[in-house]
DNA sequence: CTTGACCTTGAACTCAACTCTAAGGTTTAT
DNA sequence: ATAAACCTTAGAGTTGAGTTCAAGGTCAAG
């Protein structure tokens, strides 16, 4: 049976993490000592890791409920729920990612076209493109 | 002299998000009305249409408060500091399109394996594999 | 003169995922 | 026996960009 700290240590968290997904009811400890310690076992050592690895896929918290609902009871919840979720999730990373490659050809074009030089800002062509109604960026 | 309604039609913001930007120091209405109403006039407008333009381009709110300080005495800056701003902006936006691109490979590879059919998870490659040490996806 | 569409304020709430604080109890090593 | 390094709790704070609420004042139309 492990202490929260070595938990922590083990997985690359804080003990806060740790408590706050237990708040979060996403990992019990499995049991307390009589001071009133969380004590894990390997089952939820396990537990923990298949947490850290959802979010390291870009799952969120509230995903990882799921995700840990359906693991928990797997004879009940068939592959395509697990599949919805993680096609859902990818939808979303996709729109994300669209979103920001739009940001980044804008800031492409502002930058390049900026000469960047000590002199002042009057004529700046990246202040100049942000005023302009010609949004061409 | 526009009502705060009526910059907020224009520009497709709510009124709310323009007592915001008031209370974070980005758009002071002009003057007020004798009843207390803000009215704002052509240049308040333009200046809440360089805040929307900066927002389009993924510049955050503290962000364009920095661009606003320039823009507003061009003469006493440089074509250089908003050249950084800029490449700043550029650079945090290409990491996190990075850490989403690895998101989005994870959970294609992941999504690609699962069968996704009606019956139990129980075999899911899915959860398998964010149980499993070897995390190849 | 009243109805409805405006506008005002301050303060609290939202989301996500923690992080920190205060005030204490426990364990381990010396 | 005492110091260092753990652990406990409830609750508040953080970030960013707003949104919602309650309680009220104003303005134009009919």
């Amino acid at each position: 049976m492990y202490k929260i700290g070595h938990i922590a240590k083990q997985l690359n968290v804080s003990t806060d993490t740790l408590r706050y997904y237990e708040r979060q009811g996403l990992l019990q400890a499995s049991v307390r000592s009589p001071a009133g310690y969380r004590l894990y076992d390997d089952s939820a050592l396990e537990q923990m890791r298949f947490i850290v690895r959802a979010k390291a896929v870009g799952f969120s918290l509230k995903d990882i409920q799921e995700l840990l609902t359906i693991k928990i009871d797997k004879h009940n919840h068939s592959c395509e729920e697990v599949k919805s979720l993680t096609l859902q999730k990818l939808t979303q990373t996709r729109q994300r990612i669209e979103e920001l490659l739009k940001f980044e050809r804008s800031l492409s074009v502002l930058a390049e076209r900026c000469c960047g030089g000590e002199e002042s800002a009057d004529d700046c062509s990246i202040l100049t493109a942000l005023e302009d109604v010609d949004g061409s960026a």
